[in-house]
DNA sequence: TATGAATGAGAATTCATTCAT
DNA sequence: AATGAATGAATTCTCATTCAT
């Protein structure tokens, strides 16, 4: 066997969530896509809910590291907040499904539960970054939270875009949001 | 009757789904909140998918109308920019609920497939307003589409945080975002 | 519809617990002997171990309610006993998949665990007559609980014989028998 | 290794069948408590059933092995009685989960389809014994087949409390309870 | 028009058994 | 002979929808 059958499962699961979201797949169906008995799945994950969990988190954890991948936090705040917005569009433009699949499965209830809201370096990051700079005086006087939310806001709906080919992202378009980013929120 | 029983099923299902997410209701739930027979919400609504769209339907049609209220083409466009936003912004500051549903049932896929695009004039209008600020070279050199989709990310992200609760909108508050967002896309 | 649903529900499980026991019955049985969706089930029991243990619960008072029929305390001990035994076994002559039932659900591990310990006045009613036997030094120098214990064995076997009909019951039988039990514990 | 992998299989599934009952153990568990593969269960017992059926009669004739030890068909009627009870009531005294599982196995559907009813000495020679003793009118005028059923439905009770520990056999109260079974059927 | 009991297809999950290693 | 991952039929339970009243 090439591909070991945890991460057939994963990945047609994966898939399937993308092309039909959560709630139209059953475990029937992830089987069937994976070339898997039914029972097999139950060998590596305890139920659905585990199955989707675990997913989302390796999914977070992995575009976490891409992220901070060079990330320095000894440079200026400006250069960090263009590393970490380029960072995260660039994912987003090479992994769209996994994007996606992230702020899909983000609101499930039983993801939340689950979920640890301090496992991601990225998000713990992305405040410490907005509340050095604020500190600095280098951005308007909103909230650190509402900051973070706005740019999350904007760039996840760009890259989202890009994964359901609303838009077609490239590097120049990156570039220009990003710069578009800082100017919403610089002083 | 003072209330029609049509009426006590759509709010009981608007209701429903904010408070507990759209997959986890029944028909069951739906009709007993709306104190209702099972069989009455099928003499108004052709099937659940119907019921739900519809209410996705009025709302998006409510908030629509609540934010064209007043809207004057003939006003230059900075004035148009900053009475679109900070109305959808108070809208959603005054009805958390409705504009939290609308978010939640727009990535649904049988209420993308039944919705149509055109449909809500709020949507065509900001897609109008800001083809022509850029033809009047006010806006940075993106394409329309992206900013739209960068704006509405960003006001999208503010307001469903405070439907829930993790922000407190208020009026001085939606007009610094407003103005971060003019920002964020001026040239 | 003469019969109600949820009366031929519980005859349909007694009859198949009867021919078949507990363990190789399922839901889609139920239902189709039953003559109705499985659905329907649900509607009455919330799971196969309510609807089992009321049938259990059932039988189990319905029989109390028999043998207790025209039980005087105020009568001497060895008539009381007679009544008892003689109606135990009468009832299960004439009642052999309920008798039947009752012994094999006894032993079921959630029955055991739903049933409250007190809730039969048969149970009571037979202890409390031991005990007041032996206090008036009628019976042989045995604790009550084992007393209880061999003469419920000895006539839930015979009953349970005459169920499975390795055995033919009649009234004479049962005469003699319950003389026997008689004989094995009297002084 | 100093056990073979076919008791510890056996010696697992009766302990697993003694603390659990027989429907809630899966062949997994065994394999589990036995330490041995799944796989292996499989080359000793061509199923569950004929692994659950061996255990039955191997135990089965164990303890009928151990009640004949020493019964003297020469002896008189109550002597070979009392030999006979007390043996049984010996045994399941020392051997409590062994006792239990015979006792619980036996009104198990497949047990019974599989078991051949002469396969016992110890049955035989019971339904002999009483023939034998009702010929010279030492009995009271019941069938044999009562006689046995009284008798070993008291015992087989006794003793099954005594396994699930609600009461505590001793060599005293095994010699009064065989006195009182001789009382019971006795002319 | 209003009702809610009845329905049964479809969901997640279990588990005895097989078979490649 | 020993292993345990893989299998899929079978099980319990849910729920959108229907229809007799």
């Amino acid at each position: 066997m090439i591909t070991n059958k945890r991460d057939q499962i994963l990945i047609a699961t994966r898939d399937l969530i993308f092309e039909q979201g959560l709630q139209s797949i059953s475990m029937a169906q992830i089987a069937q896509r994976a070339e898997v008995g039914m029972g097999t799945i139950y060998n590596y994950f305890a139920s659905k809910e585990e199955l989707v969990f675990h997913l989302y988190d390796a999914i977070k954890a992995a575009m976490s590291a891409y992220v901070l991948e060079g990330y320095d936090e000894s440079q200026p705040v400006m250069a960090r907040f263009l590393h970490l917005l380029t960072s995260v569009a660039v994912y987003g433009m090479q992994h769209p499904r996994e994007f996606r699949l992230i702020e899909q499965l983000a609101s499930v209830p039983f993801v939340q539960e689950m979920a640890d809201p301090n496992a991601y370096a990225l998000t713990a990051m992305m405040n410490q970054l907005f509340t050095e700079a604020q500190s600095q005086h280098l951005l308007k006087d909103l909230p650190p939270a509402v900051i973070t939310l706005l740019i999350s806001g904007a760039l996840n709906a760009l890259v989202e875009a890009h994964a359901t080919q609303q838009v077609k992202l490239t590097d120049t378009l990156i570039e220009q949001t990003v710069a578009a980013c800082w100017d919403a929120i610089k002083r």
